[in-house]
DNA sequence: CATGAATGAGACTTCATTCAT
DNA sequence: TATGAATGAAGTCTCATTCAT
């Protein structure tokens, strides 16, 4: 456990251990998941000792947790940057929101994570709480609220909010499962293009969106 | 050597054990995943000890992949047979499969099994190309076909069959994921309905999947 | 435990069960050794199941020493056979032993024993005693006398009696040895072949056991 | 799962543990053979728990090789450094090389590595091809060479040398494997002197060897 | 702070033995 | 008698965690 006291900054560069550490067990627990992950692993691929591991978190589940919820915090920054300060239609936004959201979540280590959350939710129960209230609520909030701001302006037609929030974000996620899990075992077919589909669903939900009158005209936004 | 106070009693039923094993592994592995599920605890959950488990399965890898197989073998036939010999509109067979892969695999214990996949898939090279090859291509062609049929039959518009076939598919298993991991645990929000879930999805998808002059006349098949 | 009541002879050919099994376990014992031999293959080459197996030896620890016991009498009369009544020089006495030995017990089934004697005698005890009586002293006896014979009759010159035996069996007891050990595995050069090797044995003995003026003229004895 | 209760000491004697897990390892399987010693065991005898032990060997038959090879390749080297340079009547070296085998391994617990090899060798077919190559070929290729010299140097008469040197090698053997199987029980007669065994024997061979000639006079070297 | 040798609980698996049929 | 399904003690090996250095 590390001490409590302030340190007197001697090693400069061992502050980053913690992080060096959150990220390698990241990566290794992404792979592998957390009973096959050993600790050995994560303190050699960051460069450490067993020993220096035990130092900084007292056990490896609470490594595993620090790393879901250093994760977690990290995917809501992402969020919420990606939500702020919009003008204009919102298709548009709702296309923008998917392709950032893949560029910067999906397809970097981060989107690992949910692969981890999936796996082991309910080995770690103190993680669904965390879990909900950084990631889903927050996320669902979004995109419902484009949805909703879409259906006020008259952009789409009145679906169920929920719902068709759920319908919007899981293929999103399922996207970055994939890429953790049988796309990333070889002899795979070649997997599909992550952008295409993206545009592929979104011209599918787009398309169902759009009230009859104004749909010829817009499909052409993406 | 053997013990000397008295031995619980023993039941015979050579026949019915393997299933009864297969339905415990299955609900410890959705539960708790692969690595942390200890065999005596199948064994245990079958009524069984230790030892009579591995009579019908000579490892655990062995009994994982044996779940695997048996449960999705059934969910392959159970699609395939609904696709063929089905006339009538594309949409209508769209649904049906829906709802009927929902109703026999994904709200079954077996829907549990694509957490597992996504999990341990990476630890079990042998079982990715099992699972692409019996579950994953079949999967995609069964709905890949009705999509083609309907775009040949024009109740579709030409979407790329392909990535919509993904679109498509991604939000049931989605589904499936999300009730054995976060939907799991409890102090989660009042879960969604699946049934409106999948009526929603349907509605968007068919919506966009219809071409723009049927479209009014058809929006009311669910 | 077969009991001790005279059983009536309903079973005409079971009664050759308990031999079956003593020879089946004699080969695997003597093949894999008493740790390495399951109870159920011995059971299974003696074409039986498993429970039969403990209808006639109540344990596997019992079976063992039943097979040694039965071997080693089997032993000790074939040692007897081979002494008895001889007329005419000791030297041919000698190399005819030595020969019929072999060809009676070393180079049988029974010759495995020795093997089984020396690798588990520390790990039961109780055999210990039972192989002494029944082979080591018999055996020396006939040919410490064989020696004492060759020595009165001015035959030998004379030798220490006692070391001289066990030099003459030592040999032979090791080609026993050899052919269930190193010599029963493939990829070893090109065994020698036993009838050499005894008569080269003999030779070297032989012509170290004649006095000196005597020698020349017995060396064709063999 | 750590233990609440006060743990033991430890020691770091990296060095030496390697040797004193050799040294155990080659008590007990001698003692018991290889299948009934219990790696725990092992382990304890070394005065390390159970773990340490796989810290330094991978795996109880690893353990094992290890055993055989440490201690066999010393015993190589002794007998070819005594067999090279040596100048003087081959009696002699072979008087030696008897003694000095005996005194350096036959007497030694090395000596009980004969018994293990006989007993456990079918169940390690890769341990029989080490066994030849190591310690097989290369001791009987000294004896031999000493044969060949003696002959050469018209010290011995014309035997044939492969299977003399087996029956010069085979009662050396013998004796060790002796000592550490029936000649370990309790119970047994009193054990017969080693060094007048090898004395008696040596004799015996050696008279055997000599050329009529020559033999009164070098009958005394011993 | 850092190391890595040491520990021991616990997992998987085997197999001698039992006993209902 | 004979069978073989079932049991569970025990063995091999792993790895999270500790702690002397």
């Amino acid at each position: 456990m590390p001490s409590l006291v302030t340190a007197p900054p001697r090693h400069r560069r061992k502050e980053s251990r913690p992080q060096e550490l959150l990220d390698a067990a990241l990566a290794l627990f992404v792979e592998k998941g957390f009973a096959a992950t050993r600790s050995e692993e994560v303190a050699a691929r960051a460069g450490v000792s067993k020993g220096t591991l035990y130092l900084y978190f007292p056990s490896k589940a609470e490594l595993f947790k620090a790393v879901v919820r250093g994760n977690l915090s990290a995917l809501i920054a992402q969020g919420q940057q990606l939500a702020e300060q919009f003008e204009g239609p919102s298709a548009l936004l709702l296309h923008q929101l998917m392709h950032t959201w893949w560029q910067r979540v999906g397809s970097t280590p981060a989107g690992g994570i949910f692969k981890i959350i999936v796996a082991e939710v309910r080995n770690f129960p103190e993680l669904a709480q965390f879990y909900r209230d950084e990631v889903v609520i927050p996320a669902h909030r979004v995109v419902a609220r484009t949805l909703q701001r879409g259906i006020e302006r008259g952009e789409f037609r009145a679906v169920p909010v929920n719902e068709t929030t759920h319908t919007l974000i899981a293929p999103m996620l399922f996207l970055a499962l994939h890429r953790h899990s049988i796309g990333a075992c070889a002899a795979m077919q070649p997997e599909l293009d992550p952008a295409a589909l993206i545009d592929a669903q979104f011209d599918l939900m787009l398309n169902g969106l759009q009230p009859r009158a104004t749909r010829a005209a817009r499909r052409n936004v993406a």
